[in-house]
RNA sequence: AGAGAGAUGGCAGAGUGGUCGAUUGCGACGGUCUUGAAAACCGUUGACUGUAACAGGUCCGGGGGUUCGAAUCCCUCUCUCUCUGCCA
């Protein structure tokens, strides 16, 4: 979240930030947030004076009483009552507002960094790179959600969305196989190249507390992303980024520690109410899928470095899997809500002839941090927010979707990639 | 799940109604001494808010209450430990 000192004293930095982003009725917003935050200031103040009157009056009731004279006491105790109830109005006051201040402050997005290109939506996103050659397949080659019904022998198909469909719902396919132990050796696959990169692997639950979904910034704005058990008020995770940044809420890091690294696999869920369609056949979009989610957490003058460290880890998982790929610097517009700058992966699926987001690394800079109330102590000794960064490194259902089409071989079976070999112990589905 | 005990500053650990934001020890940081280090000695050492800077305000697991005044009393929630039970 945006900090009050920072709006109040770049306003219009702010809102130009927020027009970048297409934030609607920027102007209003934070002129509203710097008169509810004078308004706060005035109001604290009052209240503070009066807890202090409030607080030498009863210093001087307690050396009164010390002292055996309790007539003077008595007669202090008088002035205390008007005191008592200015100081609760004023503090009933200071809630309310305090209150509309927070609830207009989380409505704010994050602020773009400088390199975001202007723009609205996904056409406005900059190439800033392609690599690899786009396969050419051999004759009736096929998307992926044709090909697994032919792949699997006896056990066809071997990602089954019926199946899926029956015991749970549409959007939770059954992998089975050689499908099942492809994505086993690419989590371990992504782990082990994590590891190597110097992330700690954690495993951290799959649900959280609405705390948790605030401070990173799904909540309270995209509450129906999440899949919500109402018995327990618990979210089930959209990505790993949620439980591992909020390892760190509340936290004054040592500044020895910095830069955090951790990686983490879990599934993840979303309920991506609306838009189905011809785009989100197959694997292109489930309810669950398996990520692998690398999370850092640095100086603010290091995060921009880390975050080229970080999309040089995910060009490296592309290239040893052998997948064309192009990377987006998102638009202001097409960027998320808590993200100051964005690269977006995109893997080349050859049997749809579409490219498949399957990776974004994001700098969040303080906007999760001021949330999480993440800090450390700087050179100067003074607490400091610290800058949070993520990405996928990377999502499984659509890298499966490219490899199972790209990889399809004349005789009808797939090649497994070399890197993935010694991770799954087969080198072809068939 | 039942019974009991507990939750205090980076850690350990005092404090049971009135200068307690908190004794003390350890750790950490600075200094003296030393060629250097150790030891010893001296000093500093929580967070948030606020101010130009002071001042002021808030925080002793979370929330609420009693009182002129709460770390200290009451209610409630959460967590931890011990014993019993259950379970992968």
């Amino acid at each position: 979240m945006l900090q009050t000192n920072f709006i109040r004293e770049n306003r219009d930095l702010t809102i130009a930030g927020l027009i970048k982003k297409h934030f609607k009725d920027a102007e209003n917003a934070v002129d509203r947030i710097i008169d509810l935050d004078r308004k706060r200031r005035e109001v604290q103040q009052a209240l503070d004076e009066t807890l202090a009157a409030s607080n030498n009056k009863a210093k001087e009731i307690g050396a009164l009483m010390k002292a055996g004279q309790k007539a003077e006491a008595e007669a202090a105790k008088a002035d205390t009552a008007a005191l008592k109830e200015r100081s609760k109005s004023l503090d009933e006051e200071h809630k309310v507002i305090e209150t509309s201040l927070l609830e207009e402050l989380v409505k704010l997005p994050n602020l773009p960094h400088e390199s975001v290109p202007e723009g609205r939506a996904a056409e406005d996103n900059v190439t800033v790179e392609e690599t690899g050659e786009k396969p050419t397949l051999p004759a009736g080659a096929l998307p992926h959600w044709d090909l697994i019904k032919k792949l699997g022998q006896n056990q066809a198909p071997i990602i089954d969305f019926e199946l899926g469909n029956k015991i749970t719902a549409a959007g939770f396919p059954v992998y089975k196989g050689k499908a099942a132990r492809l994505q086993r050796a690419m989590i371990s696959f992504f782990l082990d190249e994590a590891g190597k990169a110097g992330y700690t692997e954690v495993q951290p639950p799959i649900v959280v507390n609405a705390d948790s979904g605030f401070a990173t910034g799904q909540l309270p704005d995209k509450e129906g992303q999440m899949y919500h058990d109402a018995a327990d008020d618990l979210y089930l995770i959209p990505t790993a980024e949620v439980p591992v940044t909020n390892l760190y809420r509340d936290v004054i890091v040592a500044e020895s520690e910095l830069p955090v690294k951790n990686v983490a696999y879990t599934p993840c869920f979303r309920r991506e109410a609306g838009s189905w369609g011809a785009h989100v056949r197959g694997l292109n979009r489930l309810h669950q899928f398996d990520k692998v989610e690398i999370v850092q957490i640095n100086r603010p003058e290091d995060s921009y470095k880390a975050l080229d460290e970080m999309v040089n880890h995910v060009k490296n998982l592309l290239g040893k899997l052998e997948l064309p790929y192009r990377i987006l610097r998102l638009c202001g517009g097409d960027m998320g809500f808590t993200s100051a700058l964005t690269y977006d992966f995109e893997v080349w699926s050859a049997g749809q002839e579409r490219w498949l987001e399957c990776s974004s690394v994001s700098n969040f800079e303080t906007y999760q941090a001021s949330r999480l109330k993440l800090r450390y102590k700087n050179a100067d000794k003074k607490t400091q927010l610290l800058h949070t960064l993520n990405g996928s490194a990377l999502a499984l259902p659509r890298i499966l979707a490219a490899l199972l089409e790209n990889n399809q071989q004349a005789d009808g079976t797939v090649k497994v990639p070399a890197i993935l070999v010694p991770y799954c112990g087969f080198d072809v589905i068939e």
